[in-house]
RNA sequence: GGGCGGGUAGUUCAGUGGGAGAACGUCUGCUUGACACGCAGAAGGUCGUAAGUUCAAUUCUUAUCCCGCCCA
C-alpha cells in the first residue's frame, strides 16, 4: 500500500456509511437456534417507535453492541433483538398536536380515525430511530424486529390479560388514581415525579357542630376542604381523647362528619388531626374505606372545581379555587394561621403538569401474589443485578408494592379485552371480541373504551419477542436471554415488570444479569433534558466525530451503575485515539508491500517478545473486564496497549528495522509481528470501535469476510514472556533517563548526546547490551556500556536506573550547580521513600504480622532505594566536593 | 424522614488494605522517513472532615459536613 493511498487524518464518514450496509446486506447480524452453539441472547429496551435516539440510548444501545459483537466473535450463537415501544401517553401527544394544528381534535374526528392517523404518524417515522441505531453500529439482528403493537405482541399481550384475569389477578376497581389533567390519564404511582416545592400550611379551625369548641386541622390542600368528610385522630393521642364520635361542622359546607381515631395519623406532625379528603388523598381514601365514609369529588377531569364543590366554587380552576377558600375561611374567621412549608407535589413524568389524586373506576394488577416470586428469584440470585447494590433498590421496591393501575385514558395502545353486556351488567374478558353475553345471551355489549399502561406490553417483551404465546423454537433456545442492559431510572417501570412477568408465564426470570448503567449528564451534570435545551444529539456528535469515537467516549466514561457527564474534550480524545489507530496502521500498511504472511524466517528480537507477551496479557485482562461487565475499564486498558506500547515503544523499534537497517529476515519478523499483533488487538477492539477495526482490518493480509466474524483472541499463557517484559523495562528506563537528562539540560532533540552506561552486574550489562540499539535509537544517544567506569566524567549529568547508572557527558554545556541542584532535588525524594521504608523494617509489628511477600518486597525496595542513595550522593559529592 | 451514590491533580474522572493514576488543561523543547487529532520532557494532590479497627487506611467501620439521585 502506498503512502498516497491513505490518507493521514481518519475520516469517520467516509467509512462509517461503507461498512453497516455490508454487515447488515451480508447477514452478519441474523443468526439462528443453533443447538450446536451456546446462546447469547439480549433483547433490546425498546425506544419509543416514533422517537429519536438520545444520549442515553446511544449510551444503552453501545454497550449491548460491545457484548453481543464480544460474544459473537466467542463463538456464541449471539442474538441482539432490536424493536420498539408504541410508547402510549407521548405518541398520543404528539398526534393530537399534529390535530391541534389543523384545528381539530381526536374527539371531532373519533376513535377509528384517530387510530388511523396514529399508524401514519407510526409509520412516518417508525424508521427514523432505527436507521439511528444503524448510524450508531448497532449489530442486531434487524430480521426479527418487532414493535409492541405488532401482532405477536399484541396477541401476548391479550393473552397474559385473560390468564391474569382468569386468576383473579386482575380486577376493576373504584381506587384513587394518578390523574394528569393535561394528559387525560391515569398514570401509575411509579409515572409520577415528586418535585420539592415550597407551599403553605393552612391551619384551619373545623367546629364542633354542639358548639362546644373545634379542632385545628392543617391543611396544604384547602381546596380539598369542599370534600372532606371526617377528621381522624391518632386513637391514643391524649389531646383528642373523649372527642372520638362527636360530629364536626365543615366550615364553608356547614356539612356534618365525624371526629374519627386511625392509626394512620401522625400524632407528632402538625396538629395531630388530619382532614380526610376520600375522593382526593389517596391515603386520606384508605382511612375512609376503613371508616365507611362518603367519597365527595370536588375536583373534575379538567383540574376544576366540579358540581359537588358548591355553586360558588364550581368551575374555578384548582389553584384559583385555592386562593378564594382560603380568603373565605379568613374572611368566616376559620383560619388560624399560615406556615411556609416545603412540600413534594406529585407531576405528570410526561408533561410536568401537578397529578390530581382521584377518586375513579380502573383495572389493576394485584401485585402481592406476583411480587413474590419475582423477590424469591433475586434473593436466590436467579437475577443478579450488576452493581449489586441495586437488588437492594429492586426488593424495597418489591417488597412495598402496590397494585398496578394498567387501564389508561388514552386511544393508541392495546385495548382491554374485556367487553360489558348492557343488559345483564356482565363483565367479559375474551382473546376475541365478543357478540354475545355468555350469561344472557344479550348482544348489546360494549367493549371497555381504554387501553393498557405502555409498559403491560414491555413487560412481556423478553418472552414475547421470542414468539410467546407460541412455543417457539427460539423461546426455546434463548430464553431467559443472557442479559439485560439498561438506565437505572427503569428499575421499577421495566426491569421489574419483566422479572414478575417472566416468572408468571414462563416460569423462569427472563434474563440471569441485569446491568445497570447510569444517566448520561450534560458537561455541568445535569440531566439533559427538552426544556433545558442542553441535550447533545447523537446523530450530530456521529457526524462531526463518527460512530466510532461517540462509543469509546461513551464506554469509557461509563463505570458500572454511575452517571457519566457528556463533556466534549474527552469526545476529542475519543476520536484523537482512532485518528492514532488509524495512523498506527497507516504506517503498519505502508510497510508490507512485500508482505507475504507464511512461515516465520527470522528470529524473535526482545521488543517482539515483549510485545506479544504485552499483547497476551491484553487479550486476557480484556476478556476478564468484559465477563465482569467492566466495559469502560476494558476500553481504557485497550487505548493504554494501543498508546503506549504499541505505537511508543514498539512502532518506533519496528522502524529501523523496516527501514533495512538490519537484515531481510528480521524485516520479514518485524512485519509479521506488527501485522499479527495490530490484527489481533483490532479484533480486541472491534466490539468497541467497530467501523475503524473493520475498515484497517480488511486492509491486513489474512483477513477474512468481516472482522465481525474473527475469532476472539484467546490469550495464549505461552505467548507470556516476563523476562523479556522485564529486560524491556530496564532498557525504558534506561532511554528514559536519558531523554530526562536531554530535556532538563536542554539539548535540542536533534543533537546526538553520549551516554556511559555503569553496570556492574553482568545480567543488566547482557541486557544494555543487547538493547543497545534500542536506546540509540529512541534517546538518540551514542550508549558505551562498562563493568566499571575507571575514571567517571566529571562534567556530566547523571541517573540511576535499576541495574544501571547513567552518565551523559556534556562538556561546556553542563552547569555543575544546576546538576547538584537537580541531583539533591532526586536525592530528597529518595530519602523520603527510604524513611518510609525504614519506618516499616524497623517497625516489630510490621515484622511479625505483615505477610512473608510484602515483607520480603518492602526489603527489596530498601536495597534498591538505598544503592540509588549510594550512587547520587557519590555523584554530589565528586561535583561538589566531599561536603555532602 | 428512610435509602443509595459521589466528594482523589486546575477541570472531568479511574483506582486501591502495603510505592497516589489517566485524559484534558498548564509549562518547556521539537516540521524526529504513521500521526501537530502528533512527539519528548516537566510541574501539579494533607485522596471532604474527625475518630476508630489494623503492624499498615486514600481504601474497612462509625460519626459529621457538602453535592446529587431515589423512595415516603
Amino acid at each position: 500500500m502506498a503512502k498516497a493511498d491513505i490518507p493521514s487524518t481518519y475520516d469517520p464518514r467516509a467509512v462509517e456509511d461503507r461498512w453497516y450496509p455490508y454487515w447488515e446486506n451480508g447477514g452478519f447480524f441474523h443468526i439462528g437456534v443453533n443447538p450446536e452453539q451456546k446462546p447469547f441472547c439480549i433483547v433490546m429496551p425498546p425506544p419509543n417507535v416514533t422517537g429519536q435516539l438520545h444520549m442515553g440510548h446511544a449510551l444503552d444501545y453501545t454497550l449491548q453492541d460491545i457484548l453481543t459483537r464480544w460474544r459473537r466473535m466467542q463463538g456464541y450463537n449471539s442474538l441482539w433483538v432490536p424493536g420498539t415501544d408504541h410508547a402510549g401517553i407521548a405518541t398520543q401527544a404528539k398526534v393530537e398536536e399534529q390535530l391541534a394544528k389543523e384545528g381539530t381534535s381526536r374527539y371531532e374526528i373519533g376513535r377509528e380515525a384517530f387510530l388511523k392517523r396514529a399508524w401514519a404518524w407510526k409509520e412516518q417515522y417508525g424508521s427514523r430511530i432505527t436507521a439511528q441505531l444503524r448510524r450508531l453500529g448497532a449489530s442486531c439482528d434487524w430480521q426479527r424486529e418487532r414493535f409492541t403493537m405488532d401482532e405477536g405482541c399484541s396477541e401476548a399481550v391479550r393473552e397474559v390479560f385473560i390468564r391474569l384475569f382468569e386468576r383473579g389477578l386482575i380486577y376493576r376497581d373504584y381506587y384513587i388514581t394518578n390523574w394528569c389533567p393535561k394528559c387525560h390519564t391515569t398514570i401509575s404511582d411509579i409515572e409520577v415525579e415528586h418535585i420539592e416545592k415550597p407551599g403553605h400550611f393552612w391551619y384551619l379551625k373545623y367546629p364542633f357542630k354542639d358548639g362546644d369548641g373545634h379542632v385545628v386541622v392543617a391543611t396544604t390542600r384547602p381546596e380539598t376542604v369542599l370534600g372532606d368528610t371526617a377528621v381522624a385522630v391518632h386513637p391514643d393521642d391524649e389531646r383528642y381523647a373523649g372527642l372520638i364520635g362527636k360530629m364536626l361542622v365543615l366550615p364553608l359546607v356547614g356539612r356534618e362528619m365525624p371526629l374519627i381515631a386511625d392509626e394512620y395519623v401522625d400524632p407528632s406532625f402538625g396538629t395531630g388531626a388530619v382532614k380526610i379528603t376520600p375522593a382526593h388523598d389517596p391515603n386520606d381514601f384508605e382511612v375512609g374505606y376503613r371508616h365507611g365514609l362518603e367519597q365527595i369529588i370536588v375536583i373534575d377531569k379538567e383540574g376544576k372545581m366540579s358540581a359537588e364543590a358548591g355553586p360558588r366554587y364550581q368551575g374555578l380552576d384548582r389553584y384559583d379555587c385555592r386562593k378564594k377558600i382560603v380568603r373565605d375561611l379568613e374572611a368566616g374567621g376559620y383560619l388560624l394561621k399560615t406556615e411556609d412549608l416545603s412540600h413534594g407535589v406529585g407531576h405528570c413524568y410526561r408533561c410536568n403538569t401537578v397529578i390530581e389524586p382521584m377518586l375513579s373506576r380502573q383495572w389493576f394488577v394485584k401485585m402481592k401474589p406476583l411480587a413474590e416470586q419475582a423477590i424469591e428469584a433475586a434473593k436466590a440470585g436467579d437475577v443478579r443485578f450488576i452493581p449489586e447494590r441495586f437488588t437492594k433498590v429492586y426488593l424495597s421496591w418489591m417488597e412495598n408494592i402496590r397494585d398496578w393501575c394498567i387501564s389508561r385514558q388514552l386511544w393508541w395502545g392495546h385495548r382491554i379485552p374485556v367487553w360489558y353486556c348492557k343488559d345483564c351488567d356482565e363483565t367479559i374478558a375474551s382473546k376475541k371480541p365478543v357478540s354475545q353475553c355468555p350469561k344472557c345471551g344479550g348482544t348489546d355489549l360494549e367493549q371497555d373504551p381504554d387501553v393498557l399502561d405502555t409498559w403491560f406490553s414491555s413487560a412481556l417483551w423478553p418472552f414475547s419477542t421470542l414468539g410467546w404465546p407460541k412455543q417457539t423454537i427460539e423461546l426455546a433456545y434463548y430464553y431467559p436471554t443472557s442479559v439485560l442492559v439498561t438506565g437505572r431510572d427503569i428499575i421499577f417501570f421495566w426491569v421489574a415488570r419483566m422479572i414478575f412477568s417472566g416468572l408468571a408465564f414462563m416460569n423462569d426470570v427472563p434474563f440471569r444479569v441485569v446491568s445497570i448503567h447510569g444517566m448520561v449528564l450534560d458537561a455541568l451534570g445535569r440531566k439533559m433534558s427538552k426544556s433545558l435545551g442542553n441535550g447533545v444529539d447523537p446523530i450530530d456528535v456521529i457526524e462531526s466525530h463518527g460512530a466510532d469515537s461517540l462509543r469509546f467516549m461513551l464506554v469509557t466514561s461509563n463505570t458500572p451503575g454511575n452517571d457519566l457527564r457528556f463533556n466534549f474534550e474527552k469526545l476529542d480524545g475519543a476520536r484523537n485515539f482512532a485518528n492514532k489507530l488509524w495512523n498506527a496502521s497507516r504506517f503498519v500498511l505502508m510497510n508490507l508491500e512485500d508482505f507475504e504472511p507464511g512461515e516465520q524466517r527470522g528470529q524473535y528480537t526482545l521488543a517482539d517478545r515483549w510485545i506479544i507477551s504485552r499483547y497476551q496479557n491484553l487479550a486476557e485482562e480484556v476478556t476478564r473486564l468484559l465477563e465482569s461487565y467492566e466495559l469502560g475499564e476494558a476500553a481504557r486498558v485497550l487505548y493504554e496497549f494501543i498508546w503506549n506500547e504499541f505505537c511508543d515503544w514498539y512502532i518506533e523499534l519496528a522502524k529501523p528495522r523496516l527501514y533495512g537497517k538490519t537484515t531481510p529476515q528480521d524485516r520479514y519478523t518485524a512485519q509479521s509481528v506488527l501485522t499479527a499483533v495490530l490484527k489481533g488487538t483490532l479484533e480486541l477492539l472491534h466490539p468497541f470501535m467497530p467501523f475503524i477495526t473493520e475498515e484497517i482490518w480488511q486492509h491486513l493480509p489474512g483477513k477474512g469476510l468481516t472482522v465481525m466474524r474473527a475469532s476472539w483472541p484467546v490469550a495464549g499463557k505461552e505467548l507470556a514472556d516476563p523476562e523479556a517484559e522485564r529486560q524491556m523495562e530496564m532498557l525504558m528506563e534506561v532511554t528514559k533517563a536519558i531523554r530526562h537528562i536531554r530535556s532538563e539540560m536542554n539539548v535540542p532533540p536533534g543533537k546526538q548526546l553520549e551516554a556511559y552506561l555503569e553496570a556492574p552486574q553482568a545480567a543488566f550489562r547482557d541486557v544494555l547490551e543487547r538493547g543497545t540499539g534500542y536506546i540509540q535509537g529512541l534517546a538518540n544517544a551514542k550508549i558505551a556500556i562498562f563493568e566499571a567506569l575507571k575514571e567517571k566524567p566529571e562534567q556530566a549529568a547523571h541517573a540511576v536506573t535499576h541495574g544501571a547508572e547513567v552518565f551523559v557527558p556534556l562538556k561546556g554545556l553542563i552547569d555543575i550547580e544546576q546538576e547538584a541542584a537537580r541531583l539533591r532535588k532526586e536525592l530528597a525524594v529518595l530519602e523520603k521513600d527510604l524513611a518510609r521504608v525504614n519506618g516499616k523494617l524497623n517497625n516489630q509489628g510490621f515484622l511479625s504480622k505483615a505477610p512473608a511477600d510484602v515483607i520480603e518486597k518492602e526489603k527489596k525496595k530498601e536495597n534498591e532505594l538505598t544503592g540509588k542513595q549510594t550512587a547520587i550522593r557519590e555523584r554530589l559529592s565528586m561535583l561538589v566536593g566531599g561536603n555532602e
